[in-house]
DNA sequence: AAACGTCCCGAAACGGTTTTCGGGACGCTA
DNA sequence: TAGCGTCCCGAAAACCGTTTCGGGACGTTT
């Protein structure tokens, strides 16, 4: 055979309609279900297309209609862990809507990020994710874009860019409600960097639902880093203090409490409460015991993202920040 | 303003011309750097190009060359923590060749992967990457596709398809050498899921290591889960039988032989060395002491699957599984 | 004055699909 | 049999922005 390996040229209309012995006009009409076909030659078209596995070409359409059905999503830093479950929420939602996703990591950078953006938009992308790595605020990509755009993780510093965020005040708050539910009263905390808003977030949130059943927190929240190692270290200021629970900044803080509670003995939960925050499931799977953990619902985050982006395209989105709301997966390590 | 958020319509060459005072024919030539125009017309295409952030659109360009200048990647479990480093390394090199990467998730689903190919195909993307989620081999995509494939991770059960896949008999070897160049002798192997080729291919490399230096395994390798508890579980075992060395079929399983060990007051590196695989960050951070693991380059991999493809557009790859070898990154778990 | 460069423009081509519109075939009625 | 309406189908235009091709205008050299 001559021809190369993957040489079998692309399927068109044509093909269908030729061999179905009709024009291309008709074989469109029957394949998009107009009405103005016959219904056997409807069925021999169908067949036809079916048996040469045609696909309509996405490209041809655009040109017709002016969009695309790809969006772009620009994200900071793949390997991070969160930027993962909203990129597979977004993907859902897309996959659903018949938009496909056009992926761009800008590792961070800024410069790359902007270079990204303008083969988007060469590429036509009907709109835009932007998943950020933290979840401070960040400068919005363009002041004239002329796709709408939809901020994620990281909400946009313009409040009237749509973003969607999640909830770390509500997380805080719902973590230490989740403790004093369970009879907890002398509950300390133990965060990740000062410098991350997530971090100071849940700080607030936990401080308020503290001050509204009046009961105090246990020394100050320790800052430090989002590491098993900080978590370790702090144990021993810790159990000076007579705790009942300890709010861990991350699951990965709240392992290394775990691991040095151990150590010295220390019973959880009946002697120690512990809770972690973002469910995340391999730093959770190895914890003894299994880890109390704020999920922050990482994966809605993607979907509504994308929602609000299909929303957008239709003019149909206010803009504004939008939080997603967590939720607290109880599991040994609070008792129960 | 009457003009909506972002409405503003897309710049093209039409509107750069019209600017510049030029016919769309010398704006294109003085963009894509053509002879044929004066230096200054050149110059002031260029700058009222600057000044709108013109940018060409690809689709138009795709009609005239015939390719689009994407390519599909489907992956099978974005949440796997292997995919991604291999969807970053094929991001990685498509960005710096001009193309970008069209994503789809078929979670594992055959049906989904099928209906994502089609998709894929009538977006017209000139080639394709299927990342598996196991090492075990998978039927291919189809048997005449228009456009070229790449498997990776899993390779295609046909030999003759394109294939870039770990090198898991290597990696095993890698690490009992690595054990015996520090002076162990007495090494046991504690892996995971027997129906896994990656744990019985790194048993095999181990074990012909081990033929090879003459030196006995201690015990069976002892398969199980590719989990902490397995490995924690199995570690009584291993003290019975005078173990100075244990492979580990993952990182999740060492860092639960870490933990026992910690706990029967074991001391690592002294007494026991330990040994993971797949080098995976978040699990690495955590253990006490830090853990030697093999790095099976998967990034690596991604950036080959994605040459190959390359390789393959212009009929210059010859097909055939190739493999990507392993590193050992030392730690202090195998003393140092 | 002829020959030649230099620089630019108009127009065609690229691609597959959708849509519009005209018309043929056929059956029914007067 | 002429007239009319219905049903179905095909030819051709439109869609879009870019690149390329052929040729024309103008100035310079021989």
């Amino acid at each position: 055979m001559t021809t190369d390996a993957p040489g079998r040229r692309q399927v068109t209309l044509r093909d269908v309609a030729q061999l179905a012995g009709v024009s291309v006009a008709t074989a469109s009409k029957a394949i998009n279900g107009k009405a103005e076909v016959s219904p056997d030659t409807r069925r021999r078209v169908l067949d036809v297309a079916e048996r040469l596995s045609f696909t309509p070409n996405a490209l041809a359409r655009a040109m017709l209609d002016g969009h695309t059905g790809t969006v772009g999503l620009l994200t900071h830093d793949l390997e991070g862990r969160f930027s993962l479950p909203i990129l597979m929420g977004a993907e859902d939602a897309f996959g659903a809507g018949r938009s496909s996703v056009l992926l761009c990591d800008s590792r961070g950078d800024a410069i790359r990020e902007q270079h990204h953006l303008s083969t988007l938009l060469g590429r036509r992308v009907d709109g835009l994710i932007v998943v950020g790595s933290q979840t401070d605020a960040r400068p919005p990509l363009g002041s004239d874009l002329p796709v709408p755009v939809v901020y994620t993780y990281a909400p946009s510093t313009d409040p009237a860019d749509a973003s969607v965020v999640p909830d770390n005040v509500t997380a805080g708050r719902i973590a230490v409600e989740h403790l004093l539910a369970t009879g907890r009263r002398r509950i300390a905390h133990v965060s990740g960097d000062l410098t991350y808003a997530a971090a100071t977030d849940r700080a607030a949130g936990a401080d308020a639902a503290l001050a509204e059943h009046g009961v105090e927190r246990v020394g100050p929240v320790r800052y430090g880093s989002w590491s098993e190692a900080w978590g370790r270290s702090c144990v021993a200021a810790l159990l000076e203090q007579d705790v009942d629970a300890v709010v861990c900044g991350s699951d990965q803080i709240a392992r290394g409490v775990l691991d040095a509670l151990h150590d010295r003995g220390v019973r959880v939960p009946d002697d120690v409460a512990v809770i972690g925050f973002d469910n995340w499931e391999p730093m959770i799977a190895g914890c003894r015991p299994a880890l109390t953990s704020i999920d922050m619902n990482f994966q809605m985050m993607g979907r509504r993202a994308a929602e609000r982006l299909f929303a957008s395209l239709e003019d149909r989105d206010p803009g504004g920040v939008e939080t997603v709301t967590p939720r607290v997966i109880v599991r040994e390590s609070t008792g129960g």
